[in-house]
DNA sequence: CGGACAATTGATCTACCTCAAAATTGGTGG
DNA sequence: CCACCAATTTTGAGGTAGATCAATTGTCCG
């Protein structure tokens, strides 16, 4: 879906313009990006908590997450991101990294430098709010995600991450059939919903034996998608997709 | 500090000024945008979720809360929001409300309209900086909530809040001496920090008793702001003042 | 002074945690 | 192709932070 000739900011393009329509130029403006682009291995972090960051990077394939680590060694992983995010374009704004990324596959990563963003952001108004309505979708996930955190049980918040997941990767093309890939450990998981471990893997049991999902070999089957929905109140419009995006 | 003469555009002018020196010309285009105050008695929604949103309120006095309420019933505040806030600016570029506002004490609010805030931000491209650094803030704050929510204990929690809410109010003037007012009930704490209003009144017992914090009659003062700020683990990073107004 | 709401306390219960070990999986080198 | 290692997943057993249910007390106001 992304030929080898394609530039890797075609991606972001096709990302943006799920929300915004773009003139000729604003398009050619942002294909025309510089994007560094360079591959990570799984594990590494890509910018951490304290830095200043000048850059902020593109996912081209593979997945990452924002967290941050408290002094008593516990970690909370705040946002899961896949191909076609910009996880760290708050840096933009926000040059003092509040949490750190982490590759949590393999990535290719393409770095976008705040300098290039910054000049096509004047030149492109229209552009700059593209850019900004991300950063407020990211928010309004987190929000979603708090009231999980806060208010719903283990296994309404891992059934709702499966939801959410599957939208968001069938926007790039990245799942279909009530299938995709969750190259996560149930550690990364565990550290998402604030649970432990064993109790992540105990609640993933639960909603196999209850035959609303399969997981095995990162291979994520949602068996029965009415079902998970209402199990776990899930309701996409959190996610802002325009109108004609939205379902199952 | 805000003298009846002085438009309610100001206090947003001085909060915007916290992060962005602004050149005459800005300050002048936002010192008059207009805007119609009104005050809103404590418990009313200012704002719900699910609807379409034409405008943007500025706190200009009293205190209000973003929430999502579950179908069991749960609710869970999202934050909350104090003068020199402006809580739902992210209906700007998201028009559909995907949660609700409330007034937590009587408040008085300053409406903007949508259509004058995208005019003065086409304008003045800066002013449209400051305003995506201010939602940039709000998701910061988010994260950390989430830390909290995900990770940390009920005590840590509710400590941890206290610190943020006081160095807020402390930039807006509104907290000095390490004393400030807290008008929230202890149900909408609870609902804040995921806990049962139970457990958080055992919980504030608990700080009281350890001689970190008093709070009576919605009046908190911190007791021993160091030894709370450890026991909470509280580091104010995530509020991004700039460099000169960081301290307790 | 009464009524409504908010705060506090008691008693019990449970969802989720921690500690510990075993089983499974995937990758690597011989 | 197999043996082995490290990482991940799964299961068992027991503990606890925080929930729920149920009063009681305090506070604010009209």
């Amino acid at each position: 879906m992304n030929p080898a000739s394609d530039p890797p900011s075609l991606l972001f393009v096709r990302k943006l313009e799920v929300l915004t329509r773009f003139a000729a130029a604003e398009r050619e403006g942002l294909i025309n990006l510089p994007i560094v682009v360079r591959t990570i291995e799984a594990g590494r972090d890509i910018v951490r908590e304290g830095e200043f960051s000048k850059q902020s990077v593109l996912i081209l394939d593979g997945w990452l997450c924002r967290y941050k680590v408290l002094p008593s060694g516990a970690r909370q992983v705040l946002s899961v991101h896949v191909p076609g995010d910009v996880p760290d374009l708050m840096s933009l704004h926000l040059r003092l990294m509040d949490h750190s990324i982490m590759a949590m596959t393999e990535v290719k990563v393409g770095f976008m430098s705040h300098e290039s963003l910054d000049i096509l952001c004047s030149e492109f108004p229209r552009i700059a709010t593209a850019l900004w309505k991300e950063t407020l979708i990211d928010a309004s996930i987190f929000r979603e995600w708090m009231v999980g955190l806060g208010r719903r049980s283990a296994t309404q918040r891992v059934g709702h991450f499966m939801c959410e997941i599957y939208l968001r990767l069938q926007v790039v093309g990245l799942a279909k059939d009530h299938k995709c890939a969750i190259p996560m450990t149930q550690s990364d998981m565990a550290d998402a919903f604030g649970l432990s471990l064993v109790h992540l893997n105990r609640t993933l049991k639960e909603l196999k034996e209850a035959g609303l999902i399969s997981l095995r070999h990162q291979t994520l089957a949602i068996l029965n998608w009415h079902g998970l929905v209402k199990a776990c109140d899930f309701d996409p419009a959190y996610l802002h997709f325009s109108p004609q995006i939205r379902e199952g």
